[in-house]
RNA sequence: GGUGAGGUUCCCGAGUGGCCAAAGGGAUCAGACUGUAAAUCUGACGCGCAAGCUUCGGUGGUUCGAAUCCACCCCUCACCA
C-alpha cells in the first residue's frame, strides 16, 4: 500500500459513485479522524451480500484511522425506503423489525473493530432519537426544512411518481426525511461529518448534508458506492436458490464461497476491487496472468477465499474449501468416513432417508426423496435429470427407470463406510444422505 | 366521493365462452460443448413416478362448458373534486 490516500484507493477500486466536492473531503479526510456512519436496515433477519460493500467501506475508512459508526434502522426500517423501488412495499410490525435489529446489529459488529481506542466502531439504533419525537414538533422543526418541490424532483422517486401504475405513500414519501434527521442528529450528538450509502441514497444523503448544515450550522459531506452489477444483466447476489445471506445459518459458508467462484469473467476483476482488501496493483497482476493463460482464471479462487474468509472466518473458509475440494475432485471414493462425517459438519446439506422415511423408502420415488432434499424445487427437475443421466449416487448414474427403486440404491451394501450417500444432481447440486 | 384503467402461472405480458395448464419473452433447471466459465444448440419449466389433480384478485351466479359473461366484494393506479 503505497503514498495513496483512502480516497484515492477507493477511486481506483471504483467504489465512488458520488461524492460532494472531492477536494474538500479530501481535506477533511487528511485533516485527522472523521466520525462516519452507514445505516442498514432491517428488511429480514439477515443482511445479504447487497450490504457488503457498505460494510466493507466501513471497515477500509476504519483502517484508515476513522471512527466508523453503523446505523442499524430500527426506525427507517418501520417505513420503508422508497429510493429506486419500483413498488410501495408492505409494513413489517414493529416486533418483528425489533428482532431483526438485533440481528443486524450483532453482524454489521463483524466487520468493523470496536477495541481500536480512538476510532472504535459504535453501532446506532436511529429508534433511539425518533420514538419519542412527538409529531408537531418534528414537523414544525425538520419538516419545515423541507421542500415538497425539491422531495418530489429527487430522481428516487421520480418513477414512482411518473410512471403511470405506480404511486408513493407519504409514509414512504417521508423516508427520506427521516434519514436526513439521522444524519443530523448523529452530526450533533457524534460529530459525524460523513455518510456512505449505495448509490440508490445520494438523494437521501443529501437531504441530511442540507439538514445538518441548517440546523447545526456544520458543513458534512457524503460519498456513495456504485451499484453493483453484473456484466449479463442479471441481479446481483442472487442465485437460483435465492439470495445469498451473510449468515451462515441462511447461506453456508460453502454455498457462499461456491456463490463467488462461479463469478463470471467478466465481473470477477471488478469484484476483486470491491470485496476484497487484496491492492489494487496485486489485483491487477492477477488480471493479468490470467489473460496470459489458457483454461481457467485464477481469479475467482482468489475473490471466493477472499471474500469467504472476510466474511465467515478462517473456520468458515476452511470447511468451505474441505466441502469443494472432495465435491469437485472427482476422486470422493479417496473420502475417509471422517471426512464424511466432516461434510455434514460443514454445511453439505444432508439428510437421514432411514429417520425421514424409514419402511416408506420402497414406495417413495427418487423425485419426491431428493426434492425434499432439497436438490431441486419440483419432481419434474429430477425426473429430467433422471432421464439425462444427471442423478448420481457415490458414483453411480440412474436413469428414469431407477425412479421407484430407493430402497435398492440406498441399501446398506451400496453405502459408504456402510451409511453415507453423496448425492449429486446435475454439475453443481450435491448432497449428503444417510441411513 | 366521482370518473376511467387495471389485478393471468417466478417476473413481464398475450388470451374476451369450448381447440387453455393458458401464446411470446425473461428468469430458472438439465444435457451437449467447456474452465464447477461465457456464447451457442437441445430438452424441461402449475403439482404429481403415474392415474390424475389444482389454477387466471375473492365470493356467488349464468351455461353442457368460464381466465373469458353477470352480480357483489377486495386491492392497485390515474384524473377530477
Amino acid at each position: 500500500m503505497s503514498e495513496m490516500t483512502l480516497l484515492q484507493d477507493l477511486q481506483a477500486r471504483g467504489l465512488v459513485a458520488q461524492m460532494t466536492s472531492e477536494e474538500e473531503l479530501e481535506k477533511h479526510l487528511a485533516e485527522g479522524s472523521v466520525s462516519l456512519y452507514c445505516g442498514f436496515d432491517p428488511t429480514a433477519d439477515s443482511l445479504h451480500i447487497g450490504s457488503l460493500v457498505p460494510l466493507l467501506t466501513l471497515k477500509r475508512f476504519q483502517e484508515y484511522g476513522h471512527k466508523p459508526f453503523a446505523l442499524v434502522g430500527g426506525a427507517t426500517g418501520l417505513i420503508g425506503d422508497p429510493s429506486f423501488k419500483a413498488q410501495e412495499r408492505k409494513l413489517n410490525d414493529d416486533a418483528t423489525v425489533a428482532g431483526w435489529v438485533e440481528k443486524l446489529k450483532k453482524q454489521v459488529s463483524q466487520f468493523v473493530n470496536f477495541d481500536s481506542g480512538e476510532n472504535s466502531a459504535e453501532v446506532v439504533n436511529n429508534l433511539d432519537w425518533t420514538q419519542n419525537v412527538d409529531v408537531l414538533a418534528f414537523l414544525r422543526d425538520v419538516g419545515k426544512h423541507f421542500s415538497v418541490n425539491q422531495m418530489i424532483a429527487k430522481e428516487s422517486v421520480k418513477q414512482r411518481i411518473d410512471r403511470e401504475g405506480e404511486g408513493i405513500s407519504f409514509t414512504e414519501f417521508t423516508y427520506m426525511i427521516l434519514q436526513s434527521y439521522d444524519f443530523q442528529q448523529l452530526n450533533a450528538e457524534h460529530g459525524v461529518t460523513l455518510q456512505i450509502g449505495g448509490s440508490d441514497q445520494w438523494g437521501n444523503i443529501t437531504g441530511g448534508i442540507e439538514l445538518s448544515r441548517r440546523k447545526n450550522g456544520n458543513q458534512v459531506f457524503g460519498l456513495t458506492l456504485p451499484l453493483i452489477t453484473k456484466s449479463d444483466g442479471t441481479k446481483f447476489g442472487k442465485t437460483e436458490s435465492g439470495t445469498i445471506w451473510l449468515d451462515s445459518s441462511k447461506t453456508s459458508p460453502y454455498a457462499f464461497y461456491q456463490f463467488w467462484l462461479s463469478t463470471a469473467d467478466a465481473d470477477v476483476y471488478r469484484f476483486l476491487r470491491y470485496f476484497t482488501f487484496l491492492p489494487v496493483a496485486e489485483i491487477d497482476r492477477i488480471d493479468e496472468e490470467d489473460a496470459q493463460r489458457q483454461g481457467r482464471p485464477e481469479a475467482q479462487g482468489v475473490l471466493a477465499r477472499e471474500v469467504t474468509r472476510l466474511v465467515h472466518g478462517e473456520e468458515g473458509l476452511a470447511a468451505a474449501e474441505r466441502i469443494t475440494q472432495a465435491l469437485f475432485s472427482g476422486d470422493t471414493a479417496a473420502l475417509s468416513e471422517d471426512d464424511y462425517r466432516q461434510l455434514a459438519q460443514d454445511g453439505l446439506p444432508s439428510t437421514d432417508v432411514k429417520a425421514a422415511y424409514g419402511d416408506t423408502l420402497a414406495e417413495t420415488p427418487l423425485t419426491t426423496l431428493l426434492v425434499d432434499a432439497g436438490m431441486a424445487n419440483s419432481g419434474k427437475q429430477i425426473k429430467d435429470a433422471l432421464q439425462r443421466n444427471a442423478v448420481v449416487i457415490n458414483g453411480q448414474a440412474y436413469g428414469a427407470e431407477d425412479n421407484m427403486k430407493a430402497a435398492e440404491i440406498f441399501a446398506e451394501a451400496n453405502a459408504r463406510f456402510g451409511s453415507y450417500f453423496l448425492v449429486k444432481v446435475g454439475k453443481k447440486k450435491h448432497c449428503l444422505l444417510t441411513i
